[in-house]
DNA sequence: GCCGTTTTCGGCCCGACTGTTTTCAGTCG
């Protein structure tokens, strides 16, 4: 048991409790307290032992020490057994539809018995929702999409939790002696937004022919399996309790390379390389790559070899799609794409002026730590009112605070780090921004962003964004489609029509690094590339901790083949600023 | 259920937007 997995105990009862009508402040404590469990760096199982120190924890009282201690024992909570048993496991999941909450779920389940998403959508089929209490048919309408929505997305994960997965089953594989190392392959490699299964890779002395039984016991072995799919000499496939498939695979290390290009794919570059192969005379599989005439292995042990024996170069595993890289490898004309460590500066953050949980101060010295040379304080404005967001009044004060820590660290520092001021404000209704221009002429950096879901025909979705970035002030569009992985479709919005404004106004698209947001897909970068947008990568960090996490954020913008330069912040600090849309 | 006290109970982030209303409940951030 791990502090996340508390962590999701403590919001699902927070989750069920809310369905089942309890007090509000109760709710939030269970909120509270599952956000202290995820954050916090104590070891909860461990603390367990000792309440007081788990009452140390901020969000954490007696009532909370006690659960936190039983779940530690028991695994479990009797609150939400309870509750569960009572409304049934799939009721969660009804909390992820879109448009559908506490009340609604707590109504329909008063009424109609509705428990889960399957009784859901039959009771909408057979009209049964028709004529409820404001159920009007564009409720229901509502629903139904939200159901589409879940269901396209069930049986994948985000690629940061599928990672997780995999770091958890390596370290695990790892303990093993005789299994040296653990390579994920598969879609989580290649940097995909979402993973349908884990592909790992294990080698080492045990993983050699004709001794593997040990390793195979030790994979079967691991605590976290749900069951067992299929089990032999140099795989094992399994679940996970959480529903991930994860296939195994235990192989000798003279075919590392060959399995690592096979499993990392994608199908079509695999199917691509493998004609490729035929035509120099070779064939290649998860072995190795060989010679037609008579089996003999041409290379095997690395995917370098493997490459450079068809006269390739080797391509990061984020451009094996077959989209034109195989014939640029093959001509030494691969693109340069953009490397985590090419990026120099994070320009949207939170403070606890709003919802992060650092000061200016701490997060200026995180960016240090990160290598970055700049950084831009970018809280919420006054219409996130739930945030704590800034009016006219407090972003003036901020100001003062950021340029101090500027001057502070420049100073102590010799130079090392710039801290830029700005604001992250709401774009509402006809695009409007909730701050007063005058506050924004004085501000460094200033992100739009769309926070609020509309239920608005597309040609109107598109025209509040691009009302919203003609403000001069505006120089990024931040979460420019509004998407929360796997949870909703992204805005209905005319992606092509904002780009093109975008980069008529030289305001520049935010690619947010956050791992549920990823705010341009694949498709969006492409296209961004092509309109001449500028593109800045951002981590809209909460936490000082996350600060340099932008490793999912830049696959993805290497899976849209961007380079350095394509990067605004890729450049020094000068270079940055001139790069953003001039203030008028 | 937590917290901070005026130390034993009262306060606990709130504004925009939608749909179904006809004055507001529910969801979202």
């Amino acid at each position: 048991m791990d502090n996340k997995t508390m962590a999701r105990l403590l919001a699902e009862t927070a989750d069920l409790l809310e369905i089942d009508g309890a007090d509000s402040f109760r709710i939030r404590s269970y909120r509270r307290a599952a956000d202290a469990a995820e954050q916090t760096t104590v070891d909860l199982v461990e603390a367990a032992s000792d309440a007081a120190r788990l009452m140390e924890i901020d969000g954490i009282g007696k009532g909370m020490a006690a659960k936190l201690q039983t779940i530690a024992q028991t695994g479990s909570l009797e609150q939400r057994d309870q509750l569960l048993a009572k409304y049934g496991a799939g009721i969660l999941d009804l909390l992820k539809l879109s448009g559908m909450g506490p009340k609604t779920i707590a109504f329909l389940w008063d009424v109609a018995k509705i428990a889960n998403i399957d009784q859901l959508a039959e009771a909408i089929a057979a009209g049964r929702l028709n004529g409820l209490p404001r159920m009007g048919a564009k409720q229901i309408e509502k629903l139904r999409r939200g159901i589409d929505d879940f269901r396209r997305s069930a049986g994948r994960f985000r690629i940061d939790v599928a990672a997780e997965e995999a770091a958890r089953i390596a370290a695990y594989l790892l303990r093993l002696e005789g299994i040296d190392k653990v390579t994920p392959a598969g879609s989580l490699r290649r940097g995909r937004e979402t993973v349908g299964d884990l592909d790992l890779l294990a080698t080492g002395p045990a993983c050699e022919p004709g001794h593997t039984a040990a390793a195979v016991e030790h994979v079967v072995a691991y605590p976290g399996i749900h069951d067992i799919i299929a089990k032999g000499e140099n795989k094992v496939s399994f679940n996970l309790e959480q529903g991930l498939q994860v296939d195994v695979r235990i192989l000798p290390a003279a075919s590392c390379g060959a399995a690592l290009q096979y499993f990392t794919g994608s199908k079509a570059h695999n199917v691509a390389l493998r004609q490729r192969a035929l035509k120099l005379g070779y064939t290649l599989n998860e072995w190795a790559l060989a010679r037609l005439d008579d089996g003999s292995t041409v290379a095997a042990a690395t995917e370098e070899e493997i490459y450079a024996a068809l006269g390739m170069d080797w391509m990061p595993p984020e451009m094996r799609e077959n989209l034109g890289e195989i014939d640029l490898a093959a001509g030494h004309k691969l693109p340069r794409v953009v490397a985590l460590g090419d990026i120099r500066g994070d320009l949207h953050m939170h403070t606890t002026a709003s919802d992060g949980r650092n000061s200016i101060r701490e997060m200026a010295e995180a960016a240090i730590a990160c290598g970055y040379r700049y950084i831009a304080i970018t809280d919420h404005s006054k219409n996130l009112a739930m945030t704590g967001g800034l009016d006219e009044k407090r972003v003036l004060e901020q100001i003062g605070q950021v340029r101090a820590v500027d001057r502070a660290l420049h100073e102590s520092t010799g130079g090392r780090i710039r801290v830029f001021t700005g604001i992250e404000v709401d774009i509402l209704a006809g695009g409007a921004i909730d701050l007063d221009d005058e506050v924004l002429a004085q501000l460094d950096v200033v992100i739009a962003s769309v926070h609020t879901r509309f239920e608005q025909s597309r040609e109107e979705m598109t025209e509040r964004v691009l009302r919203a970035i003609e403000n001069p002030y505006v120089r990024i569009l931040g979460h420019p489609t509004g998407r929360l992985l796997l949870h909703r479709e992204p805005f209905a919005l005319d992606m092509a029509a904002v780009l093109k404004r975008a980069a008529e106004l030289d305001v520049a698209m935010e690619h947010n690094a956050a791992p549920e947001r990823l705010d341009l897909n694949d498709h969006d970068l492409r296209l961004a590339k092509e309109m001449g947008c500028r593109i800045v990568m951002s981590s809209d960090s909460h936490d000082a901790r996350n600060l340099g996490k932008m490793n999912y954020g830049v696959m993805q913008l290497r899976r849209a083949w961007l380079a350095p330069e394509d990067i605004l912040n890729t450049r020094d600090a000068e270079g940055f600023l001139a790069g953003l849309r001039a203030r008028p």
